[in-house]
DNA sequence: TTGCGGGACTAACGAATGTTAGCCTAACAT
DNA sequence: ATGTTAGGCTAACATTCGTTAGTCCCGCAA
């Protein structure tokens, strides 16, 4: 919702959440992250990627197959992180749809918040995966929307929200949370968790969260 | 939220919302914005254009100066519009903050609805564009944004809105209504209508507002 | 000392990029 | 008939694209 001349608010992309990088790939992901964040994917070339690592632009190829294999092991890792985040954000919290959705929701918004660049790449390059390459990745998208609309099912069953449209409850809960990753910034207004506590909010008013 | 091999759910693009076009230039707009939407701006090249136009690469130039006059003209009408969406639904709309928030919500979903294409490569691509064709663009985007802030800050004035933070609010409120165009499609389980009164409620139990 | 593999390099390929220049045709008002 | 204009064409430009091939160098194990 914030104009800026920039794509996204972010500057840096943190740290790579991925074990067993060797250390030249991981310059090269985190690069490539980088630049794929800011011009888009078709806005990168090859030898961008290199200059910024130093590297001229065949030298790459030593390391990645291609440059659709640096964007898929990117969003490969994106996606694994995400529902990681959601996940584990499930597993140590009580059985209460209301306490799931803060947990979920909260979960989600940091993962955009923690990683804002692998946030916008893992959601605006998608489409630009061969279908070989997508299938895994989508996979694991649905399996984090699951999860969510499992929560919202279940809160409906057990009369703990007055919910509207459960798919649209969850289109909205989603949605909302993926902006965040493009105006949100480190040093910003806000910290990662005021925003994630505060989305969490707005998710239990929206799905008519009885009180507790 | 709804993942798939294509970037947006809508295939075709609904015919530009702009009097004055000659007819050659509306075809090539049109015919712009849908391989825009699909492949994004760098993903897409003159010739391409031309072809889905049935035309040569080159005359194009007869018509744009070039490929980022033709995105120009693009996201000047897609802001536009917006615009006037959120901007009308205000004038005909009881001085009430919720009803107010119901419109603004209601015209903003609208918008993303009835033009899917326009709202994606309104939103994805306003990046590219350089920093002069930008300017203008960015004047309106904040027009738009700026009505709704006004309504929130008024509702919380006069205690109608229970709202936590009100330009997070703002932020999540626009979030959610961005994130439509991407999986709404004309034939699709829900009307614009339905989507737009759906989310129109979100907003306002987002914003805790009172029961009138 | 030799062998070997990781990691870098340059040269080069064919294809595609945005764009310019120059020319042709059909329609229409004078 | 004439001039004008809109709209189209082909040829060609310099540059950049992703990628392949082949070479070199450095560190380390045998």
């Amino acid at each position: 919702m914030t104009p800026s001349s920039r794509r996204l608010a972010a500057t840096a992309p943190a740290p790579l959440p991925e074990a067993g990088l060797s250390p030249a790939r991981r310059v090269i992901l985190e690069t490539a992250l980088h630049l794929f964040a800011e011009r888009g994917y078709s806005g990168t070339s090859i030898r961008d990627i290199a200059a910024a690592c130093g590297l001229q632009g065949p030298t790459l190829y030593s390391h990645y197959a291609s440059k659709e294999a640096v964007l898929a092991e990117i969003l490969r890792i994106g996606h694994d992180e995400h529902l990681r985040h959601v996940r584990d954000a499930l597993l140590d919290c009580e059985p209460d749809p209301r306490a799931q959705i803060r947990a979920w929701t909260r979960a989600h918004v940091r993962f955009h918040t923690d990683y804002p660049m692998l946030a916008v790449v893992t959601n605006t390059e998608l489409h630009t995966l061969s279908p070989a390459a997508l299938a895994p990745v989508l996979s694991v998208r649905r399996q984090a929307e699951q999860t969510l609309h499992d929560i919202i099912e279940r809160g409906r069953a057990r009369k703990v929200f007055k919910a509207l449209d459960p798919w649209l409850s969850a289109a909205a809960i989603g949605g909302m949370g993926l902006r965040v990753a493009f105006w949100f910034a480190p040093d910003d207004e806000f910290t990662g968790e005021q925003v994630a506590e505060t989305y969490a909010e707005f998710a239990l008013r929206l799905l008519g969260a009885r009180d507790k």
